[in-house]
DNA sequence: ATAGGGTTAG
């Protein structure tokens, strides 16, 4: 019995024999199962519907009056509701178009596959097959609900074997539904080595049929290309199709958003209002996706303006990117407000604003909320779960974090994912607990993947421990030999002990073979601008004034008690090159360029692409004292709030 | 009786 549904009621018409209800196409003969003449109808039919909902007891009577196959279709089809399907009524609508006769000799083409379709939107694509195999004639409709049953469930081979069947079948060719059933979401599978080579041939097959002008197969095409980054196939198709249609702009839009091109989403945006296309809410959500990736918060304050003033009824997706976008702006004031005054809340809503607490190290009003949504009566899932952990982790609450963890599958009833243990390695490792880390890796039903012991390599760096980082980095070595990150940590290791030797050593090895580091980048929004800086980066128009206030501003710290450690400085450079090295890291630059280009006791908001420094984290909370400013600092992990010379991080990170 | 695009994680 699939596991979303109720036991099937039994019917209670009186001296029916009717046996106890288990599964359903298992208990209940697809076709050829009447009742005897006189039992069918409201007396016969009557069931009992054990939900006490108000709309299936409607439905209840609604099933009652069906009289005809044709209604019956009608109802199956509430029953596949996209956004709320019904398992328990299209089931018992199964079972009441048994009872009738209605599947009897001879086929019902369109009733069945109405049935077959309910099945395929429950994701029961095995259910649908049943159906389908009973089936005599099949027409391209039939076809198209099996395909997006398989499609949907994330099963991209069975579905793309369907569509050759359907091929080789030859009586019924593809239309204009059948390749947006097979291709949306398709591309997004793991695995999709061989969708470069499957797209292409789509893309031919849609050209041969005539059908690349329609919409709505452009629209897939689009999100399938996106999947797997072929731009320049993306912009093939949308110049074929037809652009009159909203819907294609949005998922140009976000095949921009996919492909990591900020740029020609916007511009795309502009383009399409500049046709007088009116942007629909899912338009917008991909483009608080872009401000919040990229931290442009004017930009997102103005999508945000225009949002409001061209959606008239709130989505919870649409409003769930807003508050993840002010999040990410590190504007976590913003991003409760969006959700407290948020009438369309959900489970996603939760979440973000569970991971969002989490990220600017507030864990125990993320805890707060997790409670709240509790006793709101929504069920929290994987992912909620997963962003409470990772609030105790960033800050560091070990306990409570395993407390939560060791009762997901009791209390919540969710098991832990690859994702959970990840995050409660992490936890360990960073406590300092680096052989409980250990442990539970090799205790967890999954084999760890490098990213994971990267995490317990890093750790090791912090906090020391030399001798299982140089066993951790060998084993690292062999799994992933190019991989610049693993030589650094090692590295790391050896200069936070002061052996700058060894560490010149791992520099020289990555040298050799080849091996080029990540660059590290930091940027700041300023006006209508974005200002990156590089390590030692003097291509900005003040450069010159830029370097004078940040010196200005380290004697300034220095004099305040800040003292330098070199055990952040590069691996390879000479001694008295190490502190001045230190001095024009990337996120320092970009503080002295935004303490001069913004007025006095502003707040500055400022982007890292990888971890902040330990020594720039220290310099910053006495620049945060010396200049009276609030710094926001984003980094690639989390937030930290400087104020008056203290972190919101309390120096956990 | 069937259709396309969006939101939470590193």
């Amino acid at each position: 019995m699939p596991p979303f549904l109720p036991p099937l009621p039994t019917p209670c018409a009186p001296n029916s024999t009717s046996r106890p209800a288990r599964g359903l196409l298992h208990a209940i003969p697809h076709r050829n199962l009447k009742l005897p003449p006189g039992r069918r109808g409201r007396q016969g039919g009557r069931i009992t519907i054990s939900s006490s909902s108000s709309t299936l007891s409607a439905a209840q009577d609604l099933i009652a009056d069906a009289a005809t196959p044709r209604a019956f279709s009608a109802l199956f089809k509430a029953a596949s509701s996209a956004t709320s399907p019904s398992p328990s009524l299209g089931v018992q609508l199964h079972a009441q178009a048994v009872v009738r006769g209605f599947l009897g000799d001879g086929d019902n083409t369109i009733l069945s596959t109405a049935i077959l379709n309910f099945y395929a939107s429950c994701r029961q694509p095995d259910l649908a097959r049943q159906v389908f195999d009973t089936m005599t004639c099949r027409n391209a409709v039939t076809w198209n609900a099996l395909i997006k049953g398989y499609a949907q469930a994330g099963r991209r081979e069975e579905a793309l074997e369907l569509f050759r069947d359907m091929r080789r079948q030859g009586h019924v060719a593809p239309d204009k539904y059948t390749f947006p059933a097979l291709l949306s979401g398709i591309g997004r599978e793991r695995g999709g080595g061989c969708m470069q080579e499957l797209g292409g041939s789509m893309h031919a097959q849609v050209i041969k049929s005539g059908l690349h002008k329609d919409p709505f197969v452009g629209a897939s095409l689009v999100s399938m290309y996106a999947a797997i980054g072929a731009l320049e196939d993306v912009k093939a198709v949308f110049d074929d199709v037809d652009t009159l249609d909203p819907v294609v702009w949005s998922s140009m839009i976000s095949a921009y958003v996919n492909c990591k091109e900020e740029q020609g989403a916007l511009l795309t945006f502009y383009k399409m209002l500049c046709r007088d296309i009116k942007p629909r809410q899912f338009v917008y959500s991909s483009l608080f996706a872009i401000c919040g990736s990229t931290s442009l918060l004017e930009m997102g304050r103005q999508v945000h303006a225009h949002s409001l003033k061209n959606i008239a009824d709130k989505d919870a997706a649409m409003t769930n990117a807003l508050l993840t976008m002010y999040s990410d702006c590190g504007c976590i004031n913003d991003a409760w407000r969006v959700f407290s005054s948020n009438d369309v809340v959900d489970v996603v809503s939760y979440s973000s604003m569970i991971l969002a607490l989490g990220q600017h190290g507030h864990p125990k009003e993320a805890f707060e909320l997790f409670r709240q949504m509790e006793f709101s009566g929504l069920v929290p899932d994987d992912v909620t779960l997963l962003n409470l952990l990772s609030a105790f982790n960033h800050a560091g609450l070990v306990p409570e974090g395993l407390h939560i963890f060791d009762s997901m599958l009791d209390i919540q009833g969710i098991k832990p994912t690859y994702e959970h243990y990840a995050c409660i390695v992490d936890m360990l490792a960073r406590s300092g607990e680096i052989g409980e880390a250990i442990k539970t890796i090799n205790e967890m039903p999954f084999e760890a993947e490098a990213p994971l012991w990267r995490i317990v390599l890093g750790a090791c760096s912090k906090h020391r421990d030399i001798a299982t980082g140089m066993k951790i980095a060998e084993m690292l070595f062999e799994m992933e030999p190019y991989e610049a990150a693993n030589y650094i940590l090692l590295g790391n290791i050896y200069t936070r002990l002061g052996r700058w030797t060894e560490a010149a050593k791992v520099r020289s090895v990555m040298d050799k073979r080849g091996i080029g580091s990540y660059d590290a980048f930091s940027w700041i929004e300023m006006g209508k601008k974005t200002h990156r800086f590089g390590v030692a980066d003097r291509s900005h128009p003040i450069s010159e004034e830029i370097y004078r206030n940040l010196d200005r501003l380290i004697g300034s710290i220095k004099a305040a008690g800040y003292v330098p450690d070199i055990s952040f400085a590069a691996h390879n450079l000479e001694k008295d090159r190490r502190e001045e090295s230190l001095h024009y890291h990337c996120e320092k630059l970009a503080f002295a360029f935004g303490d001069l280009a913004s007025p006095s006791g502003n707040t500055l908001r400022i982007m890292k692409n990888l971890r902040v420094c330990g020594d720039c984290h220290s310099a910053y909370k006495y620049f945060s004292l010396i200049t009276g400013r609030k710094i926001i600092l984003r980094d690639n992990h989390r937030f930290h709030h400087f104020n008056k010379g203290a972190c919101s991080c309390g120096d956990y990170w």
